[in-house]
DNA sequence: TGGCCTGATTAAAACGTATCAATCACAATG
DNA sequence: CATTGTGATTGATACGTTTTAATCAGGCCA
């Protein structure tokens, strides 16, 4: 119980609390012996460093926040891990916010990253205002846009270009000889739809094609329930397209579920194809075809470039980095 | 950049520092007016409380950690998603470690919540040393146990029933007519999957049945990888069993997809029934029969044991709360 | 009028660390 | 011998808040 501090540690090695804290903090600074013996007297006493104090004193802590819009979504959990594993390796603890998609929740969770003095912030932004940004940039907390392009170059961004995964997927679906095609997505005012379905439609013109045929079904919500109600929006039409892409992987999951009970075979009948190859995209009866994004990349580079901004803010240079996208062609093509 | 202090927002609202700490934490103790101009001030300045000054001086923080074992696990998602709402609503921010099984991470993790003064931790323990949760409990750290029994009565515990869990399983694949059955599962340490056996056995035994006809396959792994390969290996004897029962989803779903992709037909040919009730669950193509375990209240209700226990040290008694699972019937099982 | 109570406010002292100028011991140099 | 330099250590201060005891302004009662 009694909290142990660095003056104790120091009256038991016989030295000054400030070469207690030289130890901790440069041990180059400090003589082979008086080090080893400060190292024991923290050993025997089970010190451990009073973060608050020393981010009280130091003006600045060794944690940094990640804001995602869902932790239930496969895609935001490998990138959390890409974070925290680049995060620990520097010696970083990550803070981790989920706003489920409420700006509410979103800013509380800022709040909470500035009261904690995080070093910086790592966000996947819930819409398009970036003004609660430049309010945490102000204090002098650092921030790196996640799967998400930069506003101004005096930022730095990570994300992955979802206009060539759109047109890679719908340029796969045209290879394999399909007329008619749809795009399943999920609310307008998601900026990776829209780019997705941009992708879609220029795949369509490079191939001579008219952009307007494609025909999309828009859902509330990018959930497999919701893909699968668009089945059965689709199936109660009189024609059915040739192929299908769908906007991500659950809309896909829950589309092909919907097809396969109604006797529509994949692909033979309709080629589909999702996004994001999550897990469960190789696991389902007949396999989806996806577009791989490199998630957990996302979150190593994306921690990496914050840390580089915190450490380094004099030489630092922002960043947009903008990564590709793979086709991972499955059984639900042909 | 200029950070905002408390003595900033006392100067502009005519008062002392001591009222503005007041306003902030017993607003009902500051008269009307005062509070009024204490709140304008703060609103104008922007000033966010630094945290770290608080924790010290105070003595502890408002922030809980959370380690688990796998966050790319659905259950442990949902897990979190209930223990970061609870804490929100009761004003705590929450500290994420995931220990990907590793005790080393696990170590380290539990080494950033102490420097942080967390108030207290959750955790869902990689293995069965109690001896670091106690380290952490004589620097009054509180503990809660998540989905693990207590080993004593000095602490809290919220788990939910897996020898029930098994048993509801395999009775129900026995009501269908089941003759021989096998039980799919991963590696022999993982507790869960102990008593998730040890409830299959009393079923059987509840039967009439000698328990030791369950036959086991386990694997290294509880992926949906691992369930394929369990297929492969099944299909590879001479005779399959009547049904199969997973100790998880992933295992189950991957199982699933082995057995079609072969011919065989479920639920005609072999019943089959995981555990955890995923969302994927009831997606894949043949809706899987399952577990369904209580984890968003699971993390919920740890959480409030854990902050009863922060913020009524003396009345606090301690709980050990078992949940019981339900049994979700689907297409898998006939 | 004087004494006492109540409610509101304040002044000052911590909390545990990091930092920086100052000090020290001691060797090397002129 | 006096001086300078070097590397190691120390002492003192400040970080922004909470908290406790002390102060103050009125109102009430005797």
């Amino acid at each position: 119980m009694a909290t142990v501090s660095i003056k104790d540690v120091a009256a038991r090695a016989g030295v000054s609390p400030g070469t207690v804290s030289n130890v901790l903090n440069r041990p180059e600074k400090v003589a082979g012996d008086t080090r080893a013996r400060v190292e024991a007297a923290i050993r025997e006493l089970g010190f451990v460093r009073h973060g608050s104090a020393s981010t009280l004193r130091a003006g600045h802590s060794r944690t940094i926040g990640l804001s995602v819009i869902d932790i239930g979504n496969p895609f935001f959990t490998d990138v959390a891990a890409g974070v925290e594993d680049m995060a620990s390796e520097r010696g970083y603890a990550v803070i981790l916010g989920n706003s489920s998609g409420s700006r509410l929740k979103e800013e509380r969770n800022l709040l909470v990253f500035a009261e904690q003095r995080v070093r910086g912030v790592l966000i996947t932004p819930s819409d398009e205002d970036p003004g609660r940004l430049e309010l945490l940039r102000e204090r002098g907390i650092a921030v790196v846009l996640v799967d998400h392009p930069a506003e101004r170059s005096s930022q730095c961004a990570v994300a992955v270009n979802d206009v060539t995964g759109g047109a890679m997927a719908v340029g796969h679906l045209l290879r394999g000889g399909a007329g008619r095609i749809g795009y399943v997505t999920g609310p307008a005012a998601i900026r990776q739809c829209q780019d997705r379905r941009r992708g879609a439609e220029q795949a369509l013109a490079a191939a001579g094609r008219d952009p307007a045929e494609l025909r999309e079904i828009a859902m509330p919500a990018m959930t497999a329930k919701a893909g699968q109600q668009a089945a059965e929006k689709l199936l109660a039409e009189d024609t059915l397209p040739d192929a299908l892409f769908c906007a991500n992987d659950l809309l896909a999951l829950g589309m092909l579920r919907g097809l396969l009970q109604a006797g529509v075979r994949v692909p033979d009948d309709v080629s589909l194809i999702g996004y994001d190859d999550i897990d469960f995209a190789s696991a389902s009866t007949v396999s989806l075809s996806s577009i791989r994004q490199p998630t957990y990349q996302l979150g190593r580079v994306a921690t990496e470039l914050l840390l580089d901004e915190c450490d380094n803010p004099d030489t630092h240079a922002h960043q947009q980095i903008m990564f590709q996208p793979d086709l991972v062609v499955r059984e639900s093509t042909r």
